[in-house]
DNA sequence: CATGAAAGCGCC
DNA sequence: AAAGGGCGCTTTCATG
């Protein structure tokens, strides 16, 4: 081991950077946040040498200089989280390492889809599994809480977190290979450095144009309650037999916890009092004081829930309904879309940085979090809100039913191809198939209609679920389901033998060879839980052919853009929304950025397309379009 | 008072 | 009897 605390003691790390194939890196930092905290150390573990590097005592400028010996050398480097020490190091050194294995990543691959609860796997939990080898936790922590100056402890432990990653790896490599999962292992580790620039890069949020559609929803949902409490207690003193208030808020299912105000509400007997506290003490949050509400004073009976999907039906014959369910949608943009979103903001930057998790879904899609910038309202006023920097415009560039395409390309079904290749859709081609008519004469409305099938039938929904989401009878569904199928007999067909596949392996795979495995359970109480655990396998395993395919592409567009960006930093990755891609760019390159970055996802897309063309669309502006 | 499950709903 | 895939956030409510 090598502690260094001196430029000039840097000869024998770069002899030994040179002989060395692959190395393993690591980095303590004062805490996790990567513009108010700082580096401790850096620790690179070359073929026989470990380095540890005082990064008080060099300095950044040395700090920096080492980190681009260690990209400049185009190696393998080996890290565990990757994207945690490849923003810190950037942010600090200005340096981003690109050639990347992350331990972390690709023990989540091996194991996509039967991780259950252990979405992130450990350095700890990979050393034991791997190396057989308990790590000292405690050591870790210790640079985190009243951190003065190294100490040996802690740099022997440092030390050890880098020495296990190349075993680590070899074996996970075994894996990865036993899978056939190369593919989708290379193009995860070369987005490890993409995933880190777009979280460090962020998106500015307009907070004048954000507030004030907050404020126009806290005046509406005030408004809302306030006319709902009302005409909800019009409605339960004209049918309401309840004499006391205790009597009533049982029937509403209120919550009166404490005997002090049991004995009080038993008590209140005045009609105007007990308005009051009903003013008070009704939740119009709670779906269970709503569903008792419903149940109770409506009358409605065998109510299956109260989201909005079971409440709209019953708008006709009970128009209060119409009013609740306006109420949640202004309750959520308060509280979902509202002022919470201040506290993302920034204060080193001023943007928000949300998390990226590039493997959190089983899928493969991203997620994203802290915010979720991936369920913004599709309502212009809120995507407008987010803008580009003065000097800059925001591109976004989406794909056109990439899904859609993915999904002829994949069953090669003759009749989703040729809607593609003659400037169709599937959603045109659907309506004709189930209405019967020719595709010219699709009307707006059948086309519409269509598109509600293809989602739901093509992920699996039989004709009750259907005519759950529809809103239509079962027989009616089952027609839609019966049309469909025979309009698009091969779609049928691979279907089937897809699906079968993953029953009988119990994984699937995208066409990119990314895999999601699925729980080898044997044993049910009767045929009937079989049968459920079947479809339910088969429904999520087409799903994930389906929508992983999608996610492989739009991971190796955001490859694409990002490692042939022919425009430096004028040209920026900022956030990525399943079919989606936005950019700030400066607005001098904006047209030719826009044109680059379709001509990159169309590209990536059409390796997986054959026949169907690949399309994809793009708007500029000064904020979010979409 | 903390924690976790469930319901509900925003997006693709 | 039967209820479409994938997420994350907020709230309520039960539990310890």
């Amino acid at each position: 081991m090598e502690y260094i605390t001196s430029i000039k003691e840097i000869g024998k790390f770069q002899k030994e950077l040179g002989i060395s194939s692959i190395l393993s890196v690591d980095t303590e930092t004062t805490g996790l946040d990567v513009w108010m905290d700082s580096l401790l150390l850096l620790q690179v573990k070359t073929y026989d040498e470990t380095f540890v590097f005082d990064c008080e005592k060099l300095g950044e400028n040395n700090i920096s200089y080492i980190v681009s010996l260690i990209e400049s050398s185009g190696k393998l480097v080996l890290f565990h989280n990757a994207k945690f020490d490849l923003k810190f190091l950037k942010q600090k050194t200005g340096v981003m390492i690109h050639n990347v294995y992350d331990t972390m990543l690709a023990e989540i691959l091996i194991y996509q889809g039967v991780n259950g609860e252990n979405k992130f796997p450990s350095l700890y939990q990979v050393v034991e599994k791997y190396c057989g080898v308990k790590l000292n936790k405690e050591v870790r922590e210790s640079f985190y809480k009243d951190f003065k100056g190294v100490t040996q402890e802690q740099i022997i432990y440092a030390v050890e977190d880098v020495a296990y990653l190349e075993k680590v790896r070899e074996k996970q490599l075994a894996e990865i290979n036993r899978t056939k999962q190369e593919k989708v292992l290379e193009l995860e580790m070369k987005l490890v450095p993409v995933v880190s620039d777009m979280e460090l890069n962020g998106i500015l949020l307009d907070k004048a144009v954000w507030l004030q559609l907050s404020d126009i929803s806290k005046d509406n949902r005030e408004k809302s309650s306030v006319d709902l409490y009302e005409k909800i207690w019009q409605d339960i003193i004209s049918v309401s037999t309840q004499k006391t208030a205790l009597e009533l808020f049982d029937l509403l299912k209120v919550q009166v916890k404490t005997k002090k105000d049991k004995a009080l509400f038993e008590s209140i007997t005045d009609l105007d009092t007990i308005k009051e506290y009903f003013l008070e003490r009704f939740n119009l949050n709670s779906p269970s004081q709503i569903f008792a509400l419903l149940t109770n004073i409506y009358g409605i009976k065998d109510l299956p829930s109260t989201n909005e999907k079971d409440l709209v039906k019953l708008v006709p014959k009970y128009p209060i309904i119409a009013d609740i369910v306006s109420y949640r949608g202004l309750s959520k943009s308060v509280t979902s879309f509202g002022e919470n979103y201040f506290e993302y903001i920034n204060p080193a930057t001023g943007r928000i940085h949300t998390t990226l998790n590039q493997l959190r879904a089983d899928t493969g899609r991203f997620s994203s979090s802290s915010p979720n910038l991936q369920n913004i309202k599709r309502e212009s006023e809120y995507r407008n809100a987010f803008v580009a920097e003065k000097g800059y415009k925001l591109i976004s560039c989406d794909y056109s039913q990439q899904e859609y395409r993915l999904c002829g390309s994949i069953t090669k079904e003759p009749a989703i191809i040729q809607a593609y290749k003659s400037g169709m859709d599937m959603h045109t081609m659907t309506a004709s198939k189930v209405f019967h008519v020719e595709p010219y004469q699709v009307t707006k409305e059948q086309r519409n209609k269509a598109k509600g099938y293809n989602f739901g039938i093509l992920y699996g929904a039989n004709k009750f679920g259907l005519s759950y989401a529809l809103g239509c009878t079962v027989d009616e569904a089952d027609e839609i389901i019966t049309a469909f199928f025979a309009g698009y007999p091969v779609l049928s067909k691979v279907k089937n033998m897809i699906v079968n596949l993953v029953w009988k392996n119990k994984y699937s795979s995208t066409l990119l060879g990314r895999k999601r495995f699925f729980e080898n359970q044997t044993m049910f109480s009767d045929d009937k839980e079989l049968q459920k655990y079947r479809r339910k396998l088969e429904k999520e395993g087409f799903n994930h052919v389906v929508q992983g395919s999608g996610a492989d592409v739009t991971k190796l567009a955001l490859c694409k853009i990002y490692y042939e960006n022919p425009f430096g930093s004028d040209l920026k990755l900022v956030l990525t929304v399943h079919d989606e891609i936005i950019c700030e760019a400066k607005e001098e390159i904006a047209l030719q950025a826009k044109d680059f970055m379709i001509k990159c996802m169309e590209e990536v897309e059409q390796e997986f397309l054959g026949e169907i063309p690949a399309l994809a669309e793009g708007r500029i502006s000064s904020c979010w379009e979409h």
